[in-house]
DNA sequence: GCGTACAAAATTGTATACACTTTCACCACG
DNA sequence: CGTGGTGAAAGTGTATACAATTTTGTACGC
């Protein structure tokens, strides 16, 4: 330890200006189709327009801003909540965490078994949460996250993983709407949870693949249906 | 048309630089391991640091460069080429392509076919070219994208190109190797190819699926063989 | 009253200066 | 001869100044 707390070590402005918006954008505080200005940014985080450039980039590069058509100029602006790209979203993570299943399934038998505990006692918590009398949505948002990492994590190389990384967390834009909207169907998840733990545990990948990609591809269909009341709150 | 063709457009530096360093790191001119320095890069392209910057950023988000360890300096370095790399980064695009030929067999059927169509005579020629004497690996290589572009531009949403158009050019580095050390094998993906055409004409999202992921691994598996004789060659 | 042109403000792109950290080399000392 | 320390050099992180361009608002003419 060198420096003193309250300094930020060497090069964590921009990560940090990267998690605020992120944050935002997220939670629905900064509203789709918001102008990100440099300047602003910079002014309100207290910190030179150069880190938060790299933060721009990367929320660029991740999708949570688009390039506004301007002619010439590139405009930032947070990107819009639609329905087509909640599917398509939904469909990569499919593929995603599909083929991370799918290693799973290739580990060697201690490690299965090892990971199918673990998965299963998350499944297990999933549950319980889900079949109280008043679902905590943030829980229940955490447990299903938490629950496909666990896979991710034990079983995807560092490709995949970073690929993970930057593509799951946006899907947290639509499905902490789901999860508040949709809470009951949790169980249904809980029972496709409980198919790709046995496919795991037995190390079918193939079956642990398709297990994975029907949970997200439910998932995506129950979003689809209520995906047009989506209001849009705006205001920093 | 408003600047003379000799100043580039406004916000062009930083995707020049970014073209310079990656083709320098796909052809191999930049060796697995080489330090990037920010300075130097900005002085040999006679651009300042700053746009240099946001290349590097760029190219470190997409796997083109890492970050070396040094205890708290980042300091980005051209990513090493290793066995298990190709295979994991194969096995992403398997996915990713995979995903995307589903899409197309899930178009109507007027576009199905005019893609089927497109599809067979880039593999028509992807044929008569892998059949010749001497074949060029330059045009193998090639053809065997435009083929697999042709179904991702024809059906994929806008998530699913950019994460294509970021993750496929990467494979490239190991490619341009397979293509010219198993260019005979080219004939195998010419079968595989017509497959998958035949899986899109008739509308069959899994068989389509399916057949772009058997494409893929197979040429994991024949390049899983030859990865290890590869040469590592450097200056700039 | 509406449209156009001009001017001023806003915003991004680029360059550069500065501070801080790390690394490397050289030298003294054991 | 090896080891440790010190100083300089290198390199990155951050801030800021400057340039160029787009956007916006206003006023004037038709």
């Amino acid at each position: 330890m060198k420096s003193s707390p309250s300094v930020a070590a060497r090069g964590a402005r921009p990560y940090v200006v990267y998690e605020a918006l992120r944050a935002l954008i997220v939670r629905g505080q900064l509203a789709p189709g918001s102008r990100i200005v440099e300047t602003d940014v910079a002014a309100r985080l207290r910190v030179s327009r150069t880190p938060v450039r790299g933060a721009l980039q990367r929320l660029q590069q991740e999708g949570y801003i688009v390039d506004a058509p301007s002619l010439l100029q590139s405009r930032p602006t947070v990107a819009p909540m639609t329905r087509d790209d909640a599917l398509e979203l939904f469909s990569i993570v499919a593929e995603i965490e599909g083929l991370a299943a799918r290693c799973a399934a290739a580990l060697d038998d201690a490690r299965r078994e090892t990971l199918a505990r673990q998965l299963t006692t998350i499944n297990g918590r999933l549950e319980r949460a889900s079949s109280a009398k008043t679902p905590k949505h943030d829980l229940l948002y955490e447990l299903d996250e938490s629950f496909h990492s666990a896979y991710v994590a034990a079983a995807a190389g560092p490709r995949l993983r970073a690929l993970h990384d930057a593509v799951k967390p946006q899907a947290e834009r639509y499905e902490r709407l789901y999860v508040s909207l949709l809470s009951r169907i949790i169980a249904t998840s809980v029972n496709e949870h409980r198919s790709i733990i046995r496919a795991i545990r037995v190390g079918d990948a193939d079956a642990a693949q398709r297990a994975v990609q029907n949970n997200w591809r439910n998932a995506a269909g129950r979003l689809g249906k209520v995906i047009a009341t989506v209001g849009e709150r705006g205001q920093w």
